[in-house]
Formats: C-alpha cells, sequence, structure tokens
DNA sequence: GCCAACGTTGGC
DNA sequence: GCCAACGTTGGC
C-alpha cells in the first residue's frame, strides 16, 4: 500500500521566527541538545503575548535568518513547550537583562521549539517575494519587524515547495 | 495625553 | 554603512 501523508490536526498553527544567524542559527539549534532549545530575548509585547498565549505545542515554525546573507527560511521546527516565564530577563548579567521585570511577575515569555528539519537548499527571502504564493508573507513587508509572525497552512506549504522538501510530520 | 527624541531592527 | 520604520521613553 502507498504511504499517506496524514492530515495536520486542525488546530496546528503556523509561524515564523526570526533569529540572526551570528546569534543563534539553524545549525546551533541542530547541535543543541535534543536539537532543542528555549527561545529566550524576546524584548517586543506583541511578540511576548504570541509566545505566552497563542503559540501551542505541536505548532511548527519557519525558521528565518534575519540580517544575514543571504536572508533565508533555513528549515523548520517544532513547538515542544509552550509559554513560561524568559528567565534570561532576571540575569543582570545576561544581554537580555530587563530590571523591570520581576519574577514574582514576569514580563517577558518564552518557548521550547526542537529543530524538524533543516532545508537542503534554503528559500532565500528573494524567492519569497518572486513566487505568487509567498509574495503575501508578513515577513515581506516592509517595515516589519515582528520577530514571532503568524503564517498559514498555505504558506507554510509553498514554502516548502519552494524547499524541495516534504513536510515533516 | 501628546509628541519629540532616542535606540533598535533589519532590509538594502 | 545607510537609513526608514518602528517601539519606547520622558518632558511638558
Amino acid at each position: 500500500m502507498a504511504k499517506r501523508a496524514s492530515a495536520a490536526p486542525a488546530s496546528r498553527q503556523y509561524w515564523l521566527f526570526k533569529s540572526e544567524p551570528t546569534a543563534f542559527s539553524i545549525q546551533d539549534l541542530a547541535k543543541s541538545p535534543k536539537k532543542t532549545t528555549f527561545w529566550d530575548g524576546v524584548r517586543n509585547y506583541q511578540a511576548r503575548n504570541s509566545l505566552r498565549d497563542t503559540v501551542k505545542l505541536g505548532d511548527r515554525v519557519l525558521y528565518y535568518h534575519s540580517n544575514s546573507d543571504p536572508l533565508e527560511i533555513a528549515g523548520t521546527a517544532e513547538v515542544v513547550k509552550t509559554g513560561y516565564p524568559d528567565h534570561t530577563a532576571f540575569d543582570p548579567q545576561d544581554h537580555h537583562y530587563d530590571p523591570k521585570s520581576d519574577p514574582d511577575k514576569p514580563t517577558w515569555y518564552m518557548v521550547d521549539i526542537k529543530l524538524l528539519q533543516i532545508f537542503p537548499q534554503s528559500v532565500t527571502r528573494q524567492q519569497l517575494q518572486e513566487s505568487p504564493s509567498t509574495e503575501g508573507m508578513l515577513v515581506l513587508k516592509r517595515g516589519m519587524r515582528l520577530s514571532i509572525q503568524p503564517v498559514t497552512a498555505a504558506e507554510w506549504q509553498a514554502v516548502h515547495k519552494l524547499a524541495g522538501v516534504a513536510d515533516v510530520e
């Protein structure tokens, strides 16, 4: 019998997470224990709200390399732990320290993500701009600085098509 | 509550 | 390196 891809749960949501590869690249994620990391350092309220309230277990993540050459979606990840306080905000030694964040009432949140796959050929920003199926993506909008962005299921599929790979279930 | 100044993001 | 866009801060 031929193998058939099982349908994704209807509740599954898709996201795009930005990271500067000089800070933490998808290769760094691949080298992390259990290929898993906590997504710390988000210091924007809209992105915080997503991490704290909306991003769910099993949600999928497009891993976007910003401030790099080329700008690209380098692969995908899966949410393996939902929002919990970002402890780096409490550490004065940490680059992301925020003295206003109270451990008893944390301001900043993070999730854990686990690598699903590194695309054999990453999908460049230029490809996204040139493809009708992805040209409407939020990340392409001028001045869009949000580091945690929603992505539609259609965009998720289209990015995989551009990458020439199948979705990882 | 307004808004100018400032720091940061991030594509180009 | 430049600079537009954006979010935050703080004086008034």
